[in-house]
DNA sequence: TGTACATCAGTGAACGCGCGTTCACTGATGTAC
DNA sequence: TGTACATCAGTGAACGCGCGTTCACTGATGTAC
């Protein structure tokens, strides 16, 4: 049953891509490997011609999950303001989006708890995001900054918040009001 | 062995003590109740005398947990603006202090995906955080809800991330970024 | 280009382990007289 | 107040189960001649 070179590293591909999903809509210590394979049309076995345990595992599929996030900030990349893609990350769309949507909302208070290169990669991924936020402030460059990381902290904790919350009347004003503030902080004059 | 009534009452407080500081360091899933049970002193046999599954107690702890960070804010309700919470949320101390520390934070993504139960307890808690931060606001009424739940997002957002990030001075740029603009968001005019 | 053999992706059962939960038992506490 | 019995908090072993991981095996792919 060996598969081709190509069949092979799609595979892989695939592995990766669904476990990213399950970790983000179901959390790490409570997603399987049996129910990673199964899902990716395999039986559990094969998983050990592809990773070497479960953590090398997280690491690739953290690694898939930042690359999404930070693609899709830097499609709004060509607006003079930050403000579509603040729009895009508080959106309701978002909000339920666990399987596609930010990983450090997703997994969020199991990523201190990984090992040392899974929050490795988190902390590059955030500062990806904090520069590329800041490149887009239009202010007086010592304040940009301190105003890029207050903003991201605001929308992802409004995001957890967000889907934490059983009133969803009170989830989408959550979400409107750190919308305006992070607006106002990163656009006015 | 039977135990008398007021025995059996500060035990059961002291399982109820002991996971709500074990679930806040290495998260719900990550707690078993073995471990919960001897660090409180007893054997695992002995927790189905006080509770009827873990899912019971994961309710308590998170209530109990809830009630700890809430006192501690209604601690700075003397002051005539909402500073010194801010402050105490995000230093150090608590940046580092999980055990103690806010659950929204410590569990964070896993409270998203506990029973009903527990979402309406959380929410519950939010709720209260929210009206007693724009009780303390001193601007027009319609402006402070925003500005509360904005403060919030942001207060809970920057400590995660400082959690997260492997890089300690990042982690006090978050953490100093997001109590600058929170002080001026619900301090100011 | 065709044949013979080595490689290895995938199967599915099994491994040891720790999980949440149950249970028979113990013996001090609480209760009834 | 003292005695006899019921209650039940706590013990520690065991339950079934699903976890991450290993393994012997299969058979198509890749490689060497």
């Amino acid at each position: 049953m060996r598969k081709s070179k190509s069949e092979t590293a799609e595979t892989r591909q695939k592995i990766i891509q669904v476990a990213s999903e399950l970790f983000r809509v179901k959390g790490i210590a409570a997603t399987g490997i049996a129910e990673i394979m199964e899902t990716a049309g395999l039986t559990n076995g094969a998983f050990y011609k592809h990773f070497e345990s479960k953590d090398h595992l997280v690491l690739e599929a953290l690694k898939l999950a930042t690359e999404d996030v930070v693609d899709r900030f830097q499609e709004s990349r060509d607006a003079t303001d930050p403000e579509s893609f603040i729009k895009v990350y508080l959106s309701p769309e978002h909000q339920k989006g666990l399987a596609w949507g930010c990983p450090i909302v997703g997994i969020g208070s199991e990523l201190g708890r990984t090992d040392k290169e899974s929050r490795a990669m988190a902390t590059e991924g955030i500062k990806q995001l904090v520069s590329s936020l800041e490149n887009h402030i239009g202010k007086p460059t010592n304040e940009k900054r301190k105003e890029a990381l207050a903003s991201i902290s605001m929308m992802i904790g409004a995001l957890t918040l967000s889907r934490i919350v059983d009133d969803n009347e009170l989830a989408k004003e959550i979400l409107d009001s750190a919308e305006k503030v992070a607006i106002e902080l990163t656009t006015k004059k």
